[in-house]
DNA sequence: AATTCATATTCGCCCACACGAATATGACGC
DNA sequence: GCGTCATATTCGTGTGGGCGAATATGAATT
Protein backbone atom coordinates (compact mmCIF):
# COMPACT_ATOMS: atom_id res chain seq x y z
CA UNK A 1 0.00 0.00 0.00
CA UNK A 2 2.63 2.49 1.29
CA UNK A 3 5.40 1.33 -0.61
CA UNK A 4 5.15 0.25 -4.71
CA UNK A 5 5.75 -3.06 -3.64
CA UNK A 6 8.69 -4.26 -2.09
CA UNK A 7 11.83 -1.47 -0.40
CA UNK A 8 14.06 -4.57 -1.92
CA UNK A 9 15.87 -6.16 1.44
CA UNK A 10 19.50 -5.46 0.97
CA UNK A 11 19.96 -7.93 3.16
CA UNK A 12 17.99 -11.08 1.71
CA UNK A 13 19.98 -9.91 -1.68
CA UNK A 14 23.41 -10.50 0.46
CA UNK A 15 22.29 -13.81 1.90
CA UNK A 16 21.25 -15.12 -1.95
CA UNK A 17 24.96 -14.18 -2.52
CA UNK A 18 26.31 -15.73 0.55
CA UNK A 19 26.70 -19.31 -0.79
CA UNK A 20 29.45 -20.62 -3.59
CA UNK A 21 26.36 -22.50 -5.51
CA UNK A 22 24.29 -19.73 -5.75
CA UNK A 23 27.05 -17.71 -7.23
CA UNK A 24 28.22 -20.29 -9.72
CA UNK A 25 24.25 -20.54 -10.73
CA UNK A 26 23.97 -16.53 -11.83
CA UNK A 27 27.58 -17.10 -13.11
CA UNK A 28 26.46 -19.40 -15.95
CA UNK A 29 23.43 -17.12 -16.58
CA UNK A 30 26.02 -14.77 -17.78
CA UNK A 31 24.97 -15.05 -21.23
CA UNK A 32 21.35 -15.10 -20.87
CA UNK A 33 18.08 -17.69 -20.64
CA UNK A 34 19.66 -21.35 -19.82
CA UNK A 35 17.25 -23.92 -18.35
CA UNK A 36 18.06 -25.75 -15.41
CA UNK A 37 19.69 -29.43 -16.81
CA UNK A 38 22.67 -27.26 -17.93
CA UNK A 39 23.29 -26.29 -14.70
CA UNK A 40 23.38 -30.08 -13.20
CA UNK A 41 25.59 -31.13 -15.82
CA UNK A 42 28.04 -28.44 -15.64
CA UNK A 43 28.09 -27.67 -11.78
CA UNK A 44 28.38 -31.67 -11.30
CA UNK A 45 25.52 -31.26 -8.22
CA UNK A 46 22.28 -33.17 -7.43
CA UNK A 47 19.14 -31.30 -9.68
CA UNK A 48 17.04 -31.68 -5.98
CA UNK A 49 20.25 -28.58 -4.75
CA UNK A 50 20.15 -26.53 -8.19
CA UNK A 51 16.44 -26.48 -8.11
CA UNK A 52 16.72 -25.11 -4.01
CA UNK A 53 19.17 -22.68 -4.70
CA UNK A 54 17.55 -21.31 -7.63
CA UNK A 55 14.08 -21.25 -6.10
CA UNK A 56 16.39 -18.99 -3.00
CA UNK A 57 18.17 -16.67 -5.84
CA UNK A 58 13.99 -15.98 -7.29
CA UNK A 59 12.88 -15.18 -3.39
CA UNK A 60 15.52 -12.69 -3.31
CA UNK A 61 14.98 -11.38 -6.67
CA UNK A 62 17.88 -11.84 -8.43
CA UNK A 63 16.53 -14.04 -11.25
CA UNK A 64 13.71 -14.64 -13.39
CA UNK A 65 11.97 -18.20 -14.22
CA UNK A 66 10.12 -18.51 -17.45
CA UNK A 67 8.35 -21.97 -17.87
CA UNK A 68 8.75 -23.53 -21.57
CA UNK A 69 6.68 -26.85 -21.59
CA UNK A 70 8.66 -29.54 -19.39
CA UNK A 71 11.62 -26.69 -19.08
CA UNK A 72 12.53 -24.13 -16.91
CA UNK A 73 14.58 -21.04 -18.15
CA UNK A 74 16.23 -18.76 -15.13
CA UNK A 75 17.75 -15.75 -16.24
CA UNK A 76 19.48 -12.91 -14.55
CA UNK A 77 16.54 -10.32 -12.59
CA UNK A 78 17.37 -6.10 -12.64
CA UNK A 79 16.77 -5.24 -8.90
CA UNK A 80 14.00 -2.20 -9.23
CA UNK A 81 16.01 -0.59 -6.71
CA UNK A 82 19.02 1.01 -8.57
CA UNK A 83 21.54 0.75 -5.75
CA UNK A 84 20.73 -2.78 -5.31
CA UNK A 85 21.36 -3.03 -9.44
CA UNK A 86 24.54 -1.42 -9.24
CA UNK A 87 26.06 -3.66 -6.43
CA UNK A 88 24.77 -6.80 -8.75
CA UNK A 89 26.75 -5.20 -11.36
CA UNK A 90 29.86 -5.25 -9.90
CA UNK A 91 29.65 -8.66 -8.86
CA UNK A 92 28.97 -9.95 -12.58
CA UNK A 93 31.79 -8.11 -13.24
CA UNK A 94 33.76 -10.10 -10.17
CA UNK A 95 32.31 -13.01 -11.82
CA UNK A 96 33.28 -12.59 -15.37
CA UNK A 97 37.29 -12.01 -14.07
CA UNK A 98 37.34 -14.68 -11.27
CA UNK A 99 39.33 -17.63 -12.83
CA UNK A 100 36.82 -20.88 -11.80
CA UNK A 101 34.09 -19.00 -12.88
CA UNK A 102 35.43 -17.92 -16.72
CA UNK A 103 36.35 -22.33 -16.57
CA UNK A 104 32.41 -22.78 -15.79
CA UNK A 105 31.54 -21.01 -18.50
CA UNK A 106 33.72 -22.67 -21.19
CA UNK A 107 32.58 -25.65 -19.78
CA UNK A 108 28.98 -24.81 -20.50
CA UNK A 109 30.19 -23.93 -24.26
CA UNK A 110 32.11 -27.09 -24.86
CA UNK A 111 28.58 -28.98 -23.42
CA UNK A 112 26.73 -27.13 -25.86
CA UNK A 113 28.62 -27.68 -28.52
CA UNK A 114 29.30 -31.50 -28.39
CA UNK A 115 28.11 -33.01 -31.16
CA UNK A 116 27.34 -35.95 -28.86
CA UNK A 117 26.51 -34.43 -25.55
CA UNK A 118 25.38 -36.27 -22.17
CA UNK A 119 21.79 -37.99 -22.05
CA UNK A 120 20.58 -35.55 -19.61
CA UNK A 121 21.08 -32.41 -22.12
CA UNK A 122 19.86 -34.38 -25.19
CA UNK A 123 16.94 -32.43 -26.54
CA UNK A 124 17.04 -29.53 -24.13
CA UNK A 125 16.65 -26.43 -25.51
CA UNK A 126 20.05 -24.46 -25.52
CA UNK A 127 20.94 -21.51 -23.52
CA UNK A 128 20.98 -17.67 -25.04
CA UNK A 129 24.17 -17.16 -26.70
CA UNK A 130 24.88 -20.96 -27.50
CA UNK A 131 22.80 -20.76 -30.72
CA UNK A 132 25.87 -20.60 -33.55
CA UNK B 1 52.94 -19.27 -0.18
CA UNK B 2 51.36 -20.05 -3.41
CA UNK B 3 49.33 -16.61 -3.40
CA UNK B 4 50.13 -13.42 -1.22
CA UNK B 5 48.18 -14.03 1.38
CA UNK B 6 44.32 -14.80 0.33
CA UNK B 7 42.18 -15.35 -2.53
CA UNK B 8 39.51 -12.92 -0.57
CA UNK B 9 36.78 -15.21 -0.15
CA UNK B 10 33.96 -13.53 -1.34
CA UNK B 11 31.26 -15.76 0.34
CA UNK B 12 32.37 -14.68 3.49
CA UNK B 13 32.15 -10.72 2.52
CA UNK B 14 28.54 -11.51 1.51
CA UNK B 15 27.59 -13.52 4.67
CA UNK B 16 29.32 -10.15 6.73
CA UNK B 17 26.58 -8.04 4.74
CA UNK B 18 23.98 -9.97 5.44
CA UNK B 19 23.38 -8.66 8.72
CA UNK B 20 21.47 -5.72 9.19
CA UNK B 21 23.39 -4.43 12.71
CA UNK B 22 26.64 -5.25 10.73
CA UNK B 23 25.37 -2.70 7.31
CA UNK B 24 24.26 -0.05 10.19
CA UNK B 25 28.17 -0.34 11.87
CA UNK B 26 29.91 0.22 8.18
CA UNK B 27 27.62 2.76 8.23
CA UNK B 28 28.82 4.80 11.08
CA UNK B 29 31.85 4.60 9.88
CA UNK B 30 31.59 6.31 6.41
CA UNK B 31 32.98 9.71 7.85
CA UNK B 32 36.20 7.30 9.24
CA UNK B 33 37.50 6.25 12.74
CA UNK B 34 34.84 5.95 15.14
CA UNK B 35 35.92 4.06 18.76
CA UNK B 36 33.03 1.04 20.17
CA UNK B 37 31.17 3.51 22.28
CA UNK B 38 29.55 5.25 19.82
CA UNK B 39 28.19 2.01 18.23
CA UNK B 40 26.44 1.03 21.27
CA UNK B 41 25.09 4.65 21.86
CA UNK B 42 23.60 5.47 18.60
CA UNK B 43 22.59 2.17 17.73
CA UNK B 44 20.75 1.44 21.01
CA UNK B 45 22.05 -2.08 20.99
CA UNK B 46 23.91 -4.15 23.80
CA UNK B 47 27.67 -3.70 24.23
CA UNK B 48 27.96 -7.05 23.21
CA UNK B 49 26.17 -7.31 20.22
CA UNK B 50 28.32 -4.63 18.65
CA UNK B 51 31.56 -6.68 19.80
CA UNK B 52 30.54 -9.57 18.26
CA UNK B 53 29.35 -7.94 15.23
CA UNK B 54 32.47 -6.08 14.98
CA UNK B 55 34.88 -9.04 15.56
CA UNK B 56 32.91 -10.52 12.50
CA UNK B 57 33.58 -7.47 10.29
CA UNK B 58 37.30 -8.15 11.37
CA UNK B 59 37.39 -11.58 10.28
CA UNK B 60 35.85 -10.98 6.86
CA UNK B 61 38.51 -8.00 5.53
CA UNK B 62 36.11 -5.52 6.16
CA UNK B 63 37.01 -3.53 9.02
CA UNK B 64 40.12 -2.36 10.50
CA UNK B 65 40.82 -2.41 14.12
CA UNK B 66 43.12 0.02 16.33
CA UNK B 67 43.91 0.44 19.82
CA UNK B 68 44.37 3.31 22.10
CA UNK B 69 44.27 2.91 25.40
CA UNK B 70 41.17 1.69 26.49
CA UNK B 71 39.46 2.56 23.29
CA UNK B 72 39.39 0.81 20.40
CA UNK B 73 38.78 2.29 16.76
CA UNK B 74 37.37 0.73 13.99
CA UNK B 75 37.23 1.74 10.48
CA UNK B 76 36.26 0.61 6.75
CA UNK B 77 39.08 -1.44 5.33
CA UNK B 78 39.67 -1.43 2.24
CA UNK B 79 39.92 -5.37 0.61
CA UNK B 80 43.58 -6.18 -1.34
CA UNK B 81 41.07 -7.73 -4.39
CA UNK B 82 40.20 -4.93 -6.40
CA UNK B 83 36.97 -6.75 -7.29
CA UNK B 84 35.33 -6.97 -3.61
CA UNK B 85 36.75 -3.26 -3.22
CA UNK B 86 34.63 -2.32 -6.45
CA UNK B 87 31.64 -4.21 -4.71
CA UNK B 88 32.33 -3.00 -1.19
CA UNK B 89 32.54 0.73 -2.86
CA UNK B 90 28.58 -0.05 -3.93
CA UNK B 91 27.68 -1.12 -0.86
CA UNK B 92 28.80 2.05 1.03
CA UNK B 93 27.35 4.65 -1.89
CA UNK B 94 24.20 2.55 -0.83
CA UNK B 95 24.59 3.15 2.97
CA UNK B 96 25.17 6.94 2.14
CA UNK B 97 21.81 7.40 0.05
CA UNK B 98 19.46 4.68 2.00
CA UNK B 99 17.10 6.98 4.25
CA UNK B 100 17.61 5.09 7.39
CA UNK B 101 21.13 4.93 7.43
CA UNK B 102 21.34 8.98 6.66
CA UNK B 103 19.62 9.27 10.13
CA UNK B 104 21.55 7.36 12.21
CA UNK B 105 24.47 9.08 10.81
CA UNK B 106 22.95 12.11 11.67
CA UNK B 107 22.43 10.73 14.97
CA UNK B 108 25.96 10.54 15.65
CA UNK B 109 26.95 13.89 14.69
CA UNK B 110 24.39 14.86 17.18
CA UNK B 111 25.64 13.09 20.00
CA UNK B 112 29.26 14.03 19.35
CA UNK B 113 28.15 17.74 19.34
CA UNK B 114 26.02 17.35 22.39
CA UNK B 115 27.25 20.10 25.57
CA UNK B 116 26.30 17.30 27.69
CA UNK B 117 26.31 13.92 26.07
CA UNK B 118 25.34 10.82 27.91
CA UNK B 119 27.29 9.12 30.66
CA UNK B 120 28.64 6.28 28.29
CA UNK B 121 30.60 8.85 25.38
CA UNK B 122 32.25 11.47 28.10
CA UNK B 123 35.87 11.17 27.59
CA UNK B 124 36.07 9.15 24.75
CA UNK B 125 37.54 10.27 21.96
CA UNK B 126 35.18 11.66 19.39
CA UNK B 127 34.95 9.85 15.75
CA UNK B 128 36.78 11.36 12.68
CA UNK B 129 35.03 13.97 11.01
CA UNK B 130 33.52 15.27 14.05
CA UNK B 131 36.65 17.66 15.25
CA UNK B 132 34.81 20.80 14.42
C1' DA C 1 -4.84 -43.31 -18.37
C1' DA C 2 -0.23 -44.69 -17.80
C1' DT C 3 4.52 -43.68 -18.39
C1' DT C 4 8.36 -40.76 -18.84
C1' DC C 5 10.94 -36.71 -18.42
C1' DA C 6 12.13 -32.04 -16.18
C1' DT C 7 11.72 -29.80 -12.19
C1' DA C 8 10.11 -28.78 -7.46
C1' DT C 9 9.22 -29.89 -2.67
C1' DT C 10 9.47 -32.36 1.72
C1' DC C 11 11.89 -34.72 5.46
C1' DG C 12 15.46 -35.39 8.85
C1' DC C 13 19.85 -34.15 10.27
C1' DC C 14 23.50 -31.01 11.21
C1' DC C 15 26.07 -26.70 11.51
C1' DA C 16 26.78 -21.62 11.49
C1' DC C 17 25.50 -17.99 13.86
C1' DA C 18 22.20 -14.35 16.39
C1' DC C 19 20.92 -13.33 20.89
C1' DG C 20 20.90 -12.10 26.10
C1' DA C 21 23.25 -13.02 30.21
C1' DA C 22 27.18 -13.61 32.51
C1' DT C 23 32.02 -13.44 32.77
C1' DA C 24 36.83 -12.41 31.23
C1' DT C 25 40.51 -9.33 29.61
C1' DG C 26 43.24 -5.42 29.50
C1' DA C 27 44.28 -0.49 30.32
C1' DC C 28 44.17 3.27 33.33
C1' DG C 29 43.97 5.81 37.95
C1' DC C 30 44.41 5.61 42.78
C1' DG D 1 48.20 -3.84 44.75
C1' DC D 2 42.81 -2.66 43.91
C1' DG D 3 38.88 -0.82 41.54
C1' DT D 4 36.93 0.99 37.41
C1' DC D 5 36.13 1.65 32.71
C1' DA D 6 36.09 -0.02 27.70
C1' DT D 7 35.90 -3.93 25.25
C1' DA D 8 35.98 -8.92 24.32
C1' DT D 9 34.65 -13.69 25.02
C1' DT D 10 31.96 -17.61 26.66
C1' DC D 11 27.66 -20.13 27.58
C1' DG D 12 23.22 -21.84 26.53
C1' DT D 13 19.40 -21.55 23.58
C1' DG D 14 16.99 -20.90 19.38
C1' DT D 15 16.56 -20.39 14.21
C1' DG D 16 17.87 -20.29 9.23
C1' DG D 17 19.42 -22.82 5.98
C1' DG D 18 22.73 -26.44 3.79
C1' DC D 19 22.68 -31.30 2.52
C1' DG D 20 21.18 -36.10 0.58
C1' DA D 21 17.34 -39.05 0.08
C1' DA D 22 12.92 -39.65 -1.05
C1' DT D 23 8.78 -38.04 -2.97
C1' DA D 24 5.60 -34.85 -5.44
C1' DT D 25 4.15 -31.99 -9.38
C1' DG D 26 3.29 -31.00 -14.00
C1' DA D 27 4.00 -31.36 -19.04
C1' DA D 28 4.53 -34.27 -22.99
C1' DT D 29 4.04 -38.74 -25.34
C1' DT D 30 2.11 -43.09 -26.08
Amino acid sequence: MSKQSKPFDLELMFRALADRTRLRLLNLMASGEICVCYFVEVLGTSQPKVSRHLAYLRRAGLVEARRDGKWMHYQLAQPTDPGAANILGEVRAWLLLDPTMRREREQLTAVCCMTHPPIQIQGAPKPAGMEL
